[in-house]
DNA sequence: ATTACTGCAAAGCATTTGCAAATGC
DNA sequence: GCATTTGCAAATGCTTTGCAGTAAT
């Protein structure tokens, strides 16, 4: 249900995920920029995951160039605002998901080709709702990851 | 069921670690060594999390002294053995954790005090593995974070 | 005797920061 | 006009590496 292969962003969704960045932004007092409509963009347009030191080698090429300090504070901006998520799990480096939009999901990491895959499950979100009410924990969120190879590699 | 407070690593679960990882070292026609024997004891003795840097630092003073460079390369040693697991959650740097003979758990983190709270969920692992079966997903381990505030900050 | 390991200090590298110029409000 | 943001380049801080000396087999 996407739109064409080559963005699998559609004109819309980045138009309301701006509108969000630029109300969060504002409820800060803070500055409406089109430096950061731009890290946005790029950064939803990336579609899966990516790391910050990728999204501002990207970035810091073309017309609407971006340096390499501003897109590391804006994807902290991002990550504030809840439409980008923070993912340490492989290497030392921090990767980032767009969160905007997107269904709640666990990936799965083929340690062969390194592939993300996403999958969802409704009862084991419930047994570790359970899980923290047993151990008087609130949960603001979780994650979980499962390592091993992927249908395509075995 | 610990020890003593001041280390929770009682001398024979030392001297089975030793054991284990000098066999180890051994298969791979590598060489044993008074400074890895060092490095896996203070490992264990720090017992929860802890950060290649701190045990660096740690390890640096004293009668046994151990560089820097030493110990980074004797820890990824010791993840190849699977006697220490590497944690990638939190800030951008890899926490490691002991695993020699204890049983798998998964973590909760508290957002507020940084507590690592440890718990273990039967049916979860049992959910987890349906669905690697489901997804046709061969899985070699797994880990489930949650975040949020514990007990005790709430 | 060989070959691997260690310490040291230097190099790497993603990320952060300080500051002057640019920009939003 | 004033405060925030940006670009640039230099600094940071953990981690890795090269090399000469040391130790294990």
């Amino acid at each position: 249900m996407t739109a064409d292969p080559t963005s699998s962003v559609t004109q819309t969704l980045l138009q309301e995920a701006w509108d969000e960045f630029r109300s969060f932004i504002k409820r800060r007092g803070d500055r409406v920029t089109e430096t950061r409509r731009i890290v946005l963009e790029r950064a939803l347009q990336r579609g899966g995951h990516f790391q910050a030191d990728e999204l501002a080698r990207d970035v810091s090429r073309g017309s609407d160039r971006v340096s390499r300090g501003t897109v590391y504070r804006t994807l902290a901006l991002l990550v504030e605002a809840g439409l980008v998520r923070e993912i340490r799990d492989r290497d030392t480096h921090v990767h980032y998901e767009p969160v905007f939009n997107r269904p709640h999901h666990e990936h799965m990491i083929c340690e062969t080709c390194g592939a993300f895959i996403e999958f969802d499950d409704e009862a084991i979100h419930s047994l570790i709702h359970d899980a923290c009410k047993r151990m008087e924990f609130a949960e603001t969120s979780h994650r979980l990851v499962i390592f091993g190879t992927c249908k395509k590699c075995q």
